[in-house]
DNA sequence: TGCGCTCTTGCGATTCAGTCTCAACTGGCG
DNA sequence: CGCCAGTTGAGACTGAATCGCAAGAGCGCA
């Protein structure tokens, strides 16, 4: 876990600092599949070494938000938790209800249709936000045999 | 505004007291052509008539949330805020990010679009949120004569 | 029309996530 | 090796949202 990790890289050839604190945060979320809180990510590196504040934590994963590795998302429930992702392109997140699970699809031809919107509407469309979830073809297997 | 309002009848369809707490919130809503926080509610109706406790509010709005008659949308700034809405289909929203005004846009032929996703990553889409962010035509006109 | 049973309300206390401050620290360059 | 700015951590603080409970108010029924 303190091996080399994508997040770390790309903090060093962003001009920033690899503090303890940071490689703390970067290997708890890297250890994650699915999404997390911040509150998961301050207990994570917590129990990883010497000790995070809780403000450092929000501090990186801003950061990390800042530079595209993170993303927010806003669960159904309301609550807000963050997905590591991939820089690189426009993408959406799905989601498992269930097991909480993420998984990255890339850009989805929404042009068509936000332009379809911008017509019908006037608005000029700035930016978007598309979260789908549902259940994930394991938790799907699972809730087959065992109903929740 | 204390006229009838399509939320107070669809309270009392729904079999629920027509009290003036939720006679408050329902106009404070319908009172709004965009985006409102609790504490936007809240404010309007205290502004309007005896009092009303914060829980209240919240209570009020989770009630018409649970009816359809309002929707809960995320700000990109991470607020949380409704919008009033039909309650009959599917749609979502446009938002304006200059005024908070809301639209509503019906749907949008996503379906396709899901079924991709949904062969893509072996999940079981449930439900997914779109929200669009954009400068209605009117802060559009602003804009051109006057930038922010 | 009046009564009573519940559902609702309102208030205060409480929780809890997220932010801010500030002195101490440390990474990394020279 | 030493310095300086970028970072950190602890805790105080803020403000939104929730909870509990007793008082109050709809609405149905007689």
């Amino acid at each position: 876990m303190t091996a080399e990790n994508p997040i770390i890289t790309a903090l060093g050839r962003a001009g920033l600092r690899l503090t303890g604190a940071r490689r703390a945060v970067a290997d708890a979320v890297a250890g994650r599949r699915g999404h997390f809180t911040a509150e998961d990510v301050l207990a994570a590196s917590r129990s990883r070494g010497p000790l995070v504040g809780r403000a450092t934590v929000f501090r990186s994963l801003e950061l990390l938000t800042g530079l595209g590795l993170v993303e927010r998302v806003d669960l159904p429930s309301g609550d807000h938790a963050y997905v590591a992702c991939e820089p690189s392109i426009h993408h959406h997140h799905v989601v498992c209800s269930r097991c909480g699970r993420s998984v990255e699809v890339g850009e989805l031809g929404l042009g068509p249709i936000l332009a379809r919107v911008e017509s019908a509407t006037g608005f000029r469309i700035e930016s978007h936000r598309l979260e789908l979830f549902g259940l994930c073809p394991e938790c799907r297997a699972a809730a087959a045999e065992r109903p929740a």
